[in-house]
DNA sequence: ATGGAGATGCTCT
DNA sequence: GAGCATCTCCATA
């Protein structure tokens, strides 16, 4: 099956969400996709925390405020792909491209907790230095979580609905009281919308930093 | 614990 | 040229 091979470390029975999953608003689907399971070969992420973007022209700080460009293609793509980008020089970040074709919205995946793969993942997190990673921040934050997950320029457009070498799991989703909901972290803009979502008390999501403009 | 700054290159104006 | 959906190291306390 579809869903096996996965590591075994998968809660029983957990399926590959479909593309109807996707093909609603970021804001929707970001919550619900807390505890959900994205798992790309050896290496699966459990959701903890999750960062909506919203409709072309109407939230400034989404990739595709100012509409369509090369870079930011995919999200106007159909439901249920991944959107990776390239930023500050160094990073990748993932997301999965919600709403139908011709419209960009989607959702930043910002952390998780590494539940099968932790080697391969922390040999990806510690390769070519001399540093040292603790499980906890295997994937807390979204550039770590890309490269735990083995993310770059590569996968950006690649289908996550089966099948593929990427899927998301239905996992065991967080009681509703257990979802907090908050503004978005490293934006310039668009700061008054609480499309930051994470589960309460979980080690794994990412300390909030807000944004800062850079100096010369 | 918290804060500052550097690294580094792509995208869009 | 400006600005970036960031991370890490180092300083101070």
């Amino acid at each position: 099956m579809w869903a096996d091979g996965l590591g075994g470390h998968l809660p029983a029975g957990s399926a590959p969400l479909t593309r109807e999953f996707f093909d609603r608003p970021g804001p929707e689907v970001a919550p619900d996709l807390l505890g959900r399971v994205i798992s790309h070969g050896p290496v699966s992420v459990r959701l903890t925390e999750v960062e909506a973007y919203g409709m072309p022209g109407e939230d400034p700080a989404s990739h595709t405020y100012r509409g369509r460009t090369p870079r930011n293609a995919v999200m106007f793509g159909p439901p249920g792909h991944l959107y990776v980008y390239f930023t500050y020089g160094m990073h990748f970040c993932a997301n999965l491209v919600c709403l139908p074709e011709g419209v960009g919205s989607g959702v930043l995946l910002r952390a998780g907790e590494v539940v099968a793969g932790a080697e391969v993942a922390l040999a990806r997190r510690t390769a070519g230095a001399g540093r040292t990673v603790t499980a906890r921040d295997l994937a807390r934050g979204p550039a770590r979580l890309a490269v735990a997950l083995g993310f770059t320029r590569e996968h950006d457009g690649l289908d996550v609905c089966p099948p593929g070498p990427v899927g998301v799991l239905e996992g065991d989703p967080p009681k509703p009281g257990a979802i907090m909901s908050g503004p978005r972290t490293g934006v310039s803009s668009g700061q008054e919308t609480p499309w930051r979502f994470w589960i309460a008390a979980d080690p794994t999501v990412s300390p909030y930093r807000p944004h800062v403009p850079r100096r010369r």
